[in-house]
DNA sequence: CCATACTGACTGATCGATCAGTCAGTATCG
DNA sequence: CGATACTGACTGATCGATCAGTCAGTATGG
């Protein structure tokens, strides 16, 4: 099948356009308050536009909202995906590692851009896969889902050993993981006094790597277990 | 030193009283909303209580989410560390995935009581642990940090190959691991048309635990990486 | 000339918080 | 004993602030 996958809905947006501006500032409050502690007015006087500009070209809050997902998102999955078929239609066999790191890396790379301190759409993205929120639940599934069965199924082929079923929690669980590094809380760095920085993002996606691996080899051979 | 913790500011909360039926409610609006999400009057119309009685009480909405906070996370922690002394006071040598269990299980069971979709406390520690809020910060430094230590300091013992910089990635990628888990977010049991049931507590847990093990075991030996 | 982009002024609803005041119970004192 | 003083628990009413969203009208450019 083709290459375009999620977009379709959004029909461009022009790079300096106001409409970018509003979404670059809705990142920015929404990451900071989330999604109903961020205001629309908060976010319009950012932007440098009228409240009601917003409206017009969003709607709603909610609209706004899934409009700055998308974008990110699209980012974001586009990267993954062509990391991920460059590494299967390579004519040597594909390490695990490689593609935990095509897993990973585009989320930070895109998702610590914006926002002063580094955490933009990083943030968003943590509490949006974490929450039990509907409209969040449908955020994660439209946006997130196909990425995600495209990494299971190259799972399951690299390492035939791991069961369907075991594939999936192994995603879910790397995810979590992954979780730890975006959503950036200086937690790993209070807590080891320094040595564990969660800003250095080479040195954290190296370590998360070797565990993730670590759990997902954990999981192969699993079947009898049950 | 001494035994308590983390409570000495709680004067106790006798069970049935209209305190206790505040923090119940507040518990199942602030899982369900988040904490800008929630309103003060709705968690007062469910606990059956006038509105100003949790002003009278708490002051703040800040103080009464604290306070519901602080219930909880004494309840896991007592649990968490009771469970962690006896299986470093025993003579035997403690095995890995002991350690882990004492970690998850009891947030579990104390996280999924109240709220009849079985995510009460969970959802609120999941949104609290990956938050870059000051609030949601402190209050996960508060009650969270010291019982990180001691997790982290069984982890240098018992694998004496791991440095304490490894440990604490350790430590704070497992969490993560453990965030899915606690987030119930159903997303699990989509990905997989049903095999991965988020809300079958044991058996996701078995699959943590190998997964969590075997990461924690990949980041042994790592030093000479860097 | 007309659609598109955009704005200031506004609305009704809802927010957290505060208020004066009620009420049952309890200690104090003659 | 009974009157007085005082307490903590609790409430209905209401405060000013802020919320998302609306709308009539203006500017602009093809």
């Amino acid at each position: 099948m083709g290459e375009a996958v999620a977009e379709a809905v959004e029909p461009e947006i022009p790079a300096g356009s106001r409409i970018a501006a509003i979404l670059d500032a809705a990142e920015i409050v929404f990451a900071r308050s989330g999604f109903a502690g961020a205001s629309v007015r908060e976010i319009a006087e950012r932007a440098g536009v009228a409240q009601a500009l917003i409206h017009y070209h969003f709607k709603t809050k909610e609209n706004l909202f899934e409009a700055m997902t998308a974008r990110r998102s699209g980012e974001i999955n586009n990267a993954r995906a062509a990391k991920l078929d460059e590494l299967l239609a390579g004519p040597e066999t594909v390490k695990l590692e490689h593609v935990v790191e095509a897993l990973f890396r585009p989320t930070i790379e895109v998702g610590h851009s914006l926002a002063e301190d580094g955490g933009g759409f990083s943030r968003i993205l943590v509490s949006v896969a974490n929450s039990s929120d509907e409209r969040d639940k449908r955020l994660a599934e439209v946006y997130y889902d196909p990425i995600a069965h495209k990494f299971i199924d190259a799972l399951c082929r690299i390492e035939p050993g791991l069961t369907r079923k075991d594939a999936v929690w192994a995603y879910m669980f790397s995810i979590g993981v992954g979780m730890t590094m975006m959503a950036r809380t200086g937690r790993s760095t209070r807590l080891s006094a320094g040595e564990c920085d969660d800003s250095d993002i080479e040195d954290m996606l190296s370590e998360i790597v070797i565990y993730v691996c670590g759990g997902i080899r954990a999981l192969i051979g699993n079947q009898e277990r049950n």
